[in-house]
DNA sequence: CGGTATCCAAAATGATACTG
DNA sequence: CAGTATCATTTTGGATACCG
């Protein structure tokens, strides 16, 4: 069968590694999964904490990631209502990857100035905009 | 000076940690650069190590990581031409979190079936599979 | 509050052809 | 071989309406 050696992975380690990535790669998961490391959400709270992301599309990448089962969603019965989000226990160990990410950027991010990249980041000034809004 | 507890990071953490994931989120950009924290690519190989991929999108991904300062590229005047990829030495600090990442997927990723998700990973017909697979 | 549904615009990605 | 140019398709953004 396909092995697993630890250094210097081979093919197929490359073909079970593309399942990972493809269920992290939506375009906000990485930063909803890094929240969720560090305690379990509210929605509203992921909401505010992602500048820029819509309740659209947050609703529709939890939902991947829970059914990809690296989130639990709770709902309480309560008015208003509530409900959480937390990683599972599969994803919680995604941790460390967490982390280890956390410690490169903190030794090299700030060697990368604000640099041109960005692109799919920009957002329109969101004060200016509910100035003038009417017909369309 | 920002605070930067190790545990249960604050939110300017969070902040910094944006750019991050901005910078990895372009939907191959994770497979790519686990490539290449393998070993260095040509332009080709990165190709067919990335079923699904087209030379567009390969080719606008690497442009991006080049800008983000991760990966570095190297022509040859040769004929025919040839290009190598391979990670910057701020890249190659992302290692363990690769192989945080593999560690992850080799432990839990078993116990994650064949799922739903592979969403924006479906693919037409790639030749390949139309041989009738009865291998296994 | 925490969604889902809809419509339309914009951006990202895919397919195919073509070039140095 | 390693791209770019162009055009098509898919995904995401944004606003609004509506519901439990």
């Amino acid at each position: 069968m396909k092995k697993h050696t630890n250094e210097g992975h081979d093919f197929s380690m490359q073909d079970e590694m593309r399942r990972a990535f493809a269920m992290l790669s939506g375009k906000w998961k990485l930063e909803i999964m890094w929240l969720l490391h560090q305690r379990i959400h509210r929605f509203g709270e992921l909401r505010k904490a992602i500048p820029g992301i819509t309740q659209h599309m947050l609703s529709a990448q939890l939902r991947e990631l829970e059914a990809d089962g690296l989130l639990l969603r709770t709902v309480f019965a309560e008015v208003p209502p509530r409900v959480e989000y937390e990683m599972t226990e599969k994803a919680r160990g995604l941790g460390p990857t967490m982390e280890a990410l956390a410690a490169w950027w903190g030794e090299y991010g700030s060697t990368i100035p604000a640099r041109p990249s960005m692109r799919g980041r920009k957002q329109k000034d969101l004060s200016a905009v509910k100035a003038s809004r009417q017909s369309k």
